[in-house]
Parts: structure tokens; sequence; C-alpha cells
RNA sequence: GGCGUCGUCGCCAAGUGGCAAGGCAAGGGUCUGCAAAACCCUCAUCGCGGGUUCGAUUCCCGCCGACGCCUCCA
């Protein structure tokens, strides 16, 4: 069975979903801008995860959200001249066909925030009937102090939260009324750009009820497995509990937090607003889909990952050599012994992937026909040959 | 301030309570008209100080240091 490490207890624990399907939620991309390396690694970790636990004869549900709406695609939109939803579709097209190119398993169901406007509704009624939820002039908002066990993901004190919050631009667009710094907002009140029509007024969604509404509508109350970049755990993920479990009174929202380490360039994060991105469009220049995989899983996922050319480069060399070890020949059943076993079962130790592709390296210039059938499956797993 | 990752050969990076993987670079060699490629060989007492132990790089405590995140961000 597979075990993962959760963000929230701080420890490895087994996945069990016994007679059902693992439920996966994973936060997606906001489509503005092309898809680079931190996104492959993200996504490719929970990809890496699904299909462990498919080969492995637990069926997985996994849904990931599209961010379809947001103030960056507007100020995008509006410096480019393109309307915000020509500029959506097309970069979430370019995204699905960079991860298409990887190999991706898809998830079984991709959401946008445009769609799911009911659901969000449905949420932000449900909290108002738990008192908690309260309309100010720009919008209404989540009282934190409704959530008693609120930090509990990111183990930031209350009073570390606003010291945070204090320095923070934004903080300063938010409803001055709030009851407490915190708190965030469920529906904004705009009248710039496109809006929607709510039970509380025209405006546009608060981006943390986005995923907390759509995971509700397609998988339920609770679910078993919730991923992202670590960037992601607060506020965002932090918030998206205190709704859930505030909304559904059940707890634990989601059973395991699996965060993702920061794709860097030069010793810092890849993001946006730094511009320090590669993409994964650039990179497929230089190597092909198999290497790109085997580089960017080929260091534990938690751990945040230096990208290096020159490492890219070597996994070029390693995807062919495997491929030529490995050949094309038939998937096997992988055996209650042998290499091929020890690396399924290192890949289901917290994705360990750096032993199981050591493991399948060195047993596959050695190994008889029957044995590279096992190591072929556990090197299809992982997507390398 | 908090959360977190980490300090292992020149560089990247695994790993283990009992001789420290691998890759790149470097040096030597085989081969070659020279070279390249290929192949072979060589190359580390694991940040500092305590503790536990027969024995610690590996476990515990403290320290020093690096970096990231906490702002949209995967």
């Amino acid at each position: 069975m597979l075990r993962l490490y959760d963000t929230r207890r701080r420890a490895i624990h087994p996945v069990r979903a016994p007679g059902r399907a693992v439920t996966m939620y994973v936060c997606g991309v906001t489509p503005y801008d092309t898809t680079h390396l931190g996104h492959a690694r993200t996504f490719l970790t929970f990809d890496l995860l699904a299909r462990i636990l498919e080969a492995t004869g637990h069926p997985v549900r996994y849904v990931q959200n599209v961010t379809d709406i947001d103030e960056s695609i507007l100020q995008r939109a509006a410096r480019d001249n393109v309307g915000w939803r020509e500029l959506g579709k097309r970069e979430e097209r370019a995204y699905l066909a960079d991860m298409k190119r990887l190999r991706w398993r898809r998830p079984d169901v991709i959401c946008h925030a445009t769609q799911e406007l009911p659901a969000m509704f449905t949420l932000v009624r449900a909290l108002e009937r738990r008192g908690a939820a309260y309309t100010l002039p720009r919008g209404v908002y989540f009282p934190v102090a409704a959530q008693p066990r609120y930090g509990e993901l990111s183990g930031l004190s209350a009073a570390a939260m606003k010291r945070i919050l204090v320095g923070q631009d934004d903080a300063k667009l938010e409803d001055p009324g709030r009851r407490d710094p915190r708190d965030f907002a469920l529906w904004r009140f705009v009248d710039d750009g496109p809006t929607w029509p709510s039970p509380w007024g025209r405006g546009r969604p608060g981006w943390h009820l986005e995923c907390s509404s759509m995971i509700r509508h397609h998988l339920g109350d609770q679910i078993d497995i919730h991923g992202g970049g670590a960037d992601l755990i607060y506020p965002h993920h932090e918030n998206e509990i205190a709704q859930s479990e505030t909304a559904s009174r059940k707890r634990p929202f989601s059973r395991t937090w699996a965060h993702v380490g920061a794709m860097r360039l030069g010793g810092k994060k890849m993001s946006k607003s730094d511009g320090n991105m590669v993409f994964v469009r650039d990179a497929l220049n230089v190597t092909d889909p198999r290497a790109l995989r085997l580089y960017l899983l080929d260091r534990h996922y938690r751990k945040p990952f230096d990208h290096d050319e020159a490492s890219l480069d070597r996994a070029r060399l390693r995807a062919a050599a495997l491929g030529d070890a490995l050949g094309r020949g038939r998937s096997g059943a992988v055996g209650r012994a042998g290499p091929a076993r020890e690396a399924l079962s290192a890949l289901e130790d917290d994705l360990n992937v750096v032993r199981a592709l050591k493991i399948v390296e060195w047993a596959a210039p050695r190994a008889e026909a029957a044995e590279r059938a096992e190591l072929r499956t556990v090197a299809r797993i992982v997507g390398v040959i």
C-alpha cells in the first residue's frame, strides 16, 4: 500500500480507501502564461502517484481545476489587448498540450471556475447557515475565528499570520471592516471587468472558494489526497480547510495533504513574478519527454529542486540507456520478490523514485527476459521508457 | 518572527549504526598517424560541539551556516 507524507500530521501514513476509489484533488493552473518546469514537476508527481495506485490495484478518481477567472488573467489580457476568455482558453490549450507531451495521466475531471459558480454559492450558503460568513461593503468574508484549528496545516500562529499580513500589499485592498485581519473574501463585489450575479450581489469569487466548492461538487465532503505546490500551504490550503470543514462539519477535509517542493533556478523559486522560469516547451527542445520525466521525478518530490542543465542533459542518456536495456517488450506482473518488487516498494514508500530508478537501472542490463518484463512495468509507471 | 529544505569529493547528488552509490569534471591508461569516441583505472575520515553506543557520517541535544516559503504563484 502506498504510504505518503501528510503535511498536516507531519508524518508518513498509509493511503487507505477500502472498497472504493482513492479520491485526489490537485490545485491546477491559472492559464495566462506558459507551463514551466515547476508546474510539470508538481503535476508529474501526482501523475506518478495515480499510476502507482492504479498499478497496484487501487482505482483513482483524480480531479484538477483550471482557474479561468482571476485578476492575473485580467491583467495579462489587458496588457496583451486580448479578451480574457480567449487568453485563458489559448493558454489552457497550450498547457494541456505540454502536459500531453509529457505523457501526463490526465485527471478524470478538469473543472473550471467559471463553470462552478452554483457550487460556490451552495458552499457560501452552507457557511452562512453555520454563521461563518458575513457581508461587508466590499465582499462576503469568512471569519477565521469560526475555525478553531485554523493554522493547523501551516503551523503558523495567529500572531505570525498577522505579522505577515501587515506587510502585504493586498491587505490594503481588503475590506477594513473585517473582524480579523486574517479573514478572507469568499465573494468580492467589483464593478470593473467580468462579473457574475450572486445572491449577495454582482462580483467575482474569492480564489480559495473555488477549490473547496469544486472538491465538494466532484468528490464530496472529504477526500483522500489533496495536492499542490508547497507554496499553496498558506494561505490557500489553510483557507480551504477552514471553509470545507466549517461547512461540512466533517474532518479531516483531506486525509492526506501532499505538497511538492519548489522548482528553483539560480537558487530562487521559479515564479511568474520573478520571471525566472524554464518552460516545458523549451526543455523539450533540448531533450525528449521521457528524459524530462526522469529528470523531474529523480529528486524526492518534497525537496526543493535546483534546475541544472547538465543534469537535464544527462537524463537523456539515462533514459536512452534504460530504453536500450529494457526494450519494447511486454510488461510483466511484478512478483513477490526481486528487483522489480523492490523498486515498486520504493515508489510506494512516499514516492522514492530515486531509489526505485537506481534499482531498475542496476538490474535492467543483468535481468533475464521474465525479470525484464517486470522491470518494464516499474519503468512504465515512472514513464521513463 | 514562523514554517520548511539542507549542509556528504572541485560541481550535482544518493545512502547507511560497523569497509561512504552514481554522474560530471580532473588525472592515468588501452586504442589511435594525431585527435575524438569508447572502454579500464584513480580520486571523500560525510559543517562544529556534546550525548547515547563496543562502534555514528547515519540516533538525540545544542550551535554555526546556506537557501526557500510565508505577496499572485505548482
